[in-house]
DNA sequence: CCCACGACCTGCTGGC
DNA sequence: TGCCAGCAGGTCGTGG
C-alpha cells in the first residue's frame, strides 16, 4: 500500500490504540513476513508498554518501556485492525500477528503478499539500523526544500523518477507520489536527476511537499490494500493526475486532452507521465 | 560507487 | 467457464 501518507494515515490510527497501553498478548501466525521474526520478537513486545509512535519515512516506531523500539513496516499490502478481545477470533489467512492491548482490543495485521516487516531492536541501536540510517529527509519536515533535495541529487546520472524512488534521496515517496510530482513540477521522468536546473528542483521539491501533504489530509490512497483501522479507505486516488490514467487526458495539463497520459518503464515499475507537460 | 535486474509473495484482471 | 501471463503501493541482494 504504502507511501509516506498511507503510512502515516495508518500510525495515526494506531496511536489511540497503542499509545499508553501495555501490550497484554503477542500471538505470532506464522513465521515471519518478508524475513523471519528475529529472536525475541513477540518476547520483547510482551508486557511492555507503548510510550509512543513516530514514523520515519515509510517505517511506523514505536518506543516501547522497555528500552526496545519496535520497527513495523507494512510493505506492499500490509494492514491493521481491531477488534474486541471478547469476541471470538478466527484467524484468516493472511493474519499474521495478533496482539492484545491491556484494555481488552485486538490488534491484527494481515499481510497477504508478506513484504512488511517487524521486528524490535535496542533503541540506543537506532541511529546504526540499517533500514533506517541511510534515510534521506523528510518531504514534510521544515528543512526540506529546493537546496536540500539539490544536494542530494547532484551528479546523480540516473533518471529523476528512479531517484526519487531511492529513500536516501527522500524519505516517503513511492510510484504514485513520485510519478504525481514530476507532472506538477512538470519534469520529463527520464531527465538525469543531475541535471535539473536549480528552478525545477525547487518546484519539484515544493511538488512533493503539496502532495504529500494533499494526500495526507485525504486518509492517503486506497488502490486495494490500504484501510485505516476502522476499515475505511483514503480517497486521494480520486485526485490522481496521472497515476492509473493512461490513455486519458491529463488533469490542467496545456495539452488540454489532446495528448494523453503515457507509461513507460523505469526501474521495473511503471511511469505515468504528460510528454506535454512534463519536458 | 553506479545501475539493471531478479527475487520475494499472493491476488486480481484481462485476454484468449 | 477456465487458464495463464502480467501486473500491483516496496525493498534487498547480486552481478556487471
Amino acid at each position: 500500500m504504502p507511501e509516506l501518507p498511507e503510512v502515516e494515515t495508518v500510525r495515526l490510527g494506531l496511536v489511540p490504540v497503542l499509545e499508553k497501553h501495555r501490550i497484554a498478548g503477542v500471538a505470532l501466525h506464522r513465521s515471519g513476513l518478508r524475513s523471519p521474526f528475529a529472536g525475541n520478537f513477540a518476547a520483547t513486545l510482551q508486557g511492555t508498554c507503548v510510550l509512543r509512535l513516530r514514523r520515519r519515512a515509510k517505517y511506523i516506531l514505536a518506543d516501547l518501556d522497555n528500552e526496545h523500539t519496535w520497527l513495523i513496516h507494512l510493505g506492499m499490502s500490509g494492514s491493521f485492525r481491531t477488534m474486541a478481545a471478547k469476541k471470538t477470533f478466527k484467524p484468516e489467512t493472511h493474519d499474521h500477528v495478533v496482539i492484545t492491548l491491556d484494555d481488552g482490543l485486538r490488534l491484527i495485521y494481515t499481510d497477504p503478499r508478506r513484504f512488511g516487516q517487524m521486528e524490535v531492536f535496542a533503541s540506543t541501536a537506532e541511529a546504526m539500523h540499517p533500514a533506517l540510517s541511510k534515510l534521506g529527509p523528510e518531504p514534510l519536515d521544515d528543512g526540506f526544500d529546493g537546496p536540500a533535495l539539490a544536494a542530494r541529487l547532484r551528479a546523480k546520472k540516473i533518471a529523476i523518477k528512479i531517484a526519487l524512488l531511492d529513500q536516501r534521496v527522500v524519505a516517503g515517496v513511492g510510484n504514485i507520489y513520485a510519478c504525481e510530482a514530476l507532472f506538477k513540477a512538470g519534469i520529463d521522468p527520464t531527465t538525469p536527476a543531475g541535471s535539473i536546473t536549480v528552478a525545477k528542483t525547487r518546484q519539484l521539491a515544493t511538488a512533493i511537499r503539496q502532495v504529500m501533504s494533499d494526500a495526507l489530509a485525504s486518509g492517503g490512497s486506497t488502490l486495494r490494500d490500504h484501510r485505516q483501522l476502522d476499515g475505511s479507505t483514503g480517497y486521494f486516488q480520486h485526485n490522481f493526475a496521472v497515476y492509473g490514467h493512461e490513455g486519458a487526458p491529463c488533469a490542467n495539463c496545456t495539452c488540454k486532452g489532446k495528448q494523453s497520459v503515457q507509461t513507460i518503464t523505469q526501474g521495473g515499475r511503471t511511469t505515468f507521465f504528460c510528454p506535454v507537460k512534463q519536458v
